[in-house]
DNA sequence: TCGAACCCTGACCTAGGGGCAGGGTCAAGC
DNA sequence: GCTTGACCCTGCCCCTAGGTCAGGGTTCGA
């Protein structure tokens, strides 16, 4: 006969989840001794390593208990059943480690795999790491409130940036947020936004075009996304 | 901005976790919009999805807390220990596994590997599975109550085994469970099982003689342990 | 203009225990 | 015989990471 402590010992669980189980209703509680002891059998020690077993692997504490006086054809499909899902998490685990190491350092994790190819373009390009955040930050606003136009756009965005002339202009409007509204390469640089919006009109028909949707979206959410500059190309380009 | 379902959607979160880690601290309160709903930005939603991520791994809310606004360094490093964390669940859950499958067959899971060769041992040699089971219920009892002590008597045991002489010997005790009272093998078996002790006294010193020592445990556990011939064979031992 | 889908707060519930209070018991050593 | 440390008892509240329900208000598309 056992007292708790020692059952707790052979099972490897702490006295505590004992009692807790007797509440449960999935160990017996058993007879006491004079002093109003617990006292266990071999046959509870058989039943409690079960009931830990099952609790390692996931199950909960209800389901043990119906699984505990079932006949042995159900019990071994629960196993199996158990079994599968428990090689369902690892899986799940691997992942997580996964998305763990994306976690420090690169933005895949939070736009779709399209969206961190073409910020990849932008750092290679040269584009400026506010911009970057800008567009990333740009992007994940649009995936979440539309994915299917943000699956489009970013597609044709990204046809864009093989154009030489859209690359050299977008660099140019990226090292011009740093400038002085008085620079007098300003005007020239409007005109040349101009003349491509002019050539080069959007393709996607109920959409806006895209760099001035995604400046939009983003300042709403960056305060300090602009610069003196590149309001007075704004207003250069209106105006 | 995005309304809480449409960040829960993207983060792959319900919106009643997001309202959760509002309240932990781990996501600041967004602005509201005019109906008091709240507004989320760009920047809620990389943070949330960093805080799914750990918690995803098994980090504590309180901890997650904490890394958000870690140097780079100090969260590298945790990472790094999280990730390690994850390695050893996984190995965990593998181990998990194996006992699973264990609990469908075979006592290996409740009795040590060498009380469990005993057992296989037993069944080898054709013992009941009535006496196997009484065996199995003694020997947790043992190991439970004094594992060291359990240790040198089933390798006294097994060397025991080995002697055909005492198998015999054993097989006849298990055959005679199911005797009359009244059987005329009764006196004859009393008296070799008598012999035996007297040619072969235990070696371990300060403990019982090993195979009544079990019969008592497993008596003490299990009712009817015993049986009308088993009791007369005691009365002829002893008288 | 109406119904579906969305949002709000607040209160309560869950599993699987942990920890503490306040008390009784047992075994060993002196 | 007495003490000391290790056990055991019940009962209570606490925790995490949310889920669920009630009882509202809001927005959007047809």
């Amino acid at each position: 006969m056992l007292t708790i402590g020692q059952l707790a010992d052979y099972a490897g669980v702490t006295i505590k989840a004992i009692r807790h189980y007797h509440e449960r209703g999935l160990l017996t509680e058993p007879g006491r001794d004079s002093s109003g002891y617990r006292r266990y059998t071999a046959e509870h020690a058989v039943k409690l390593v079960k009931i830990r077993t099952l609790a390692h692997a996931g199950v909960p504490l209800a389901r043990i208990r119906g699984l505990l006086d079932a006949d042995t054809a159900t019990f071994a499909a629960a196993v199996a059943e158990i079994d599968h899902d428990i090689e369902e998490r690892i899986a799940q685990l691997g992942r997580t480690r996964d998305q763990l190491v994306q976690l420090r350092g690169g933005d895949r994790l939070f736009v779709s795999p399209e969206v961190a190819d073409y910020l990849d373009d932008l750092r290679e390009l040269g584009v400026s790491e506010r911009a970057i955040r800008v567009e990333r930050d740009g992007w994940i606003l649009m995936q979440t409130a539309s994915p299917e136009d943000a699956s489009l756009w970013i597609a044709e965005k990204r046809e864009l940036m093989a154009n030489p002339e859209f690359c050299a202009l977008y660099l140019d409007y990226d090292a011009a947020y740093d400038w002085s509204p008085d620079d007098p390469r300003l005007p020239d640089l409007a005109d040349r936004t101009r003349n491509w919006f002019t050539d080069h009109p959007g393709r996607s028909e109920n959409g806006p075009v895209h760099n001035p949707a995604i400046a939009r979206l983003a300042a709403q959410s960056q305060p300090g996304a602009s610069s003196p500059a590149w309001d007075r190309l704004a207003q250069l380009m209106t105006g």
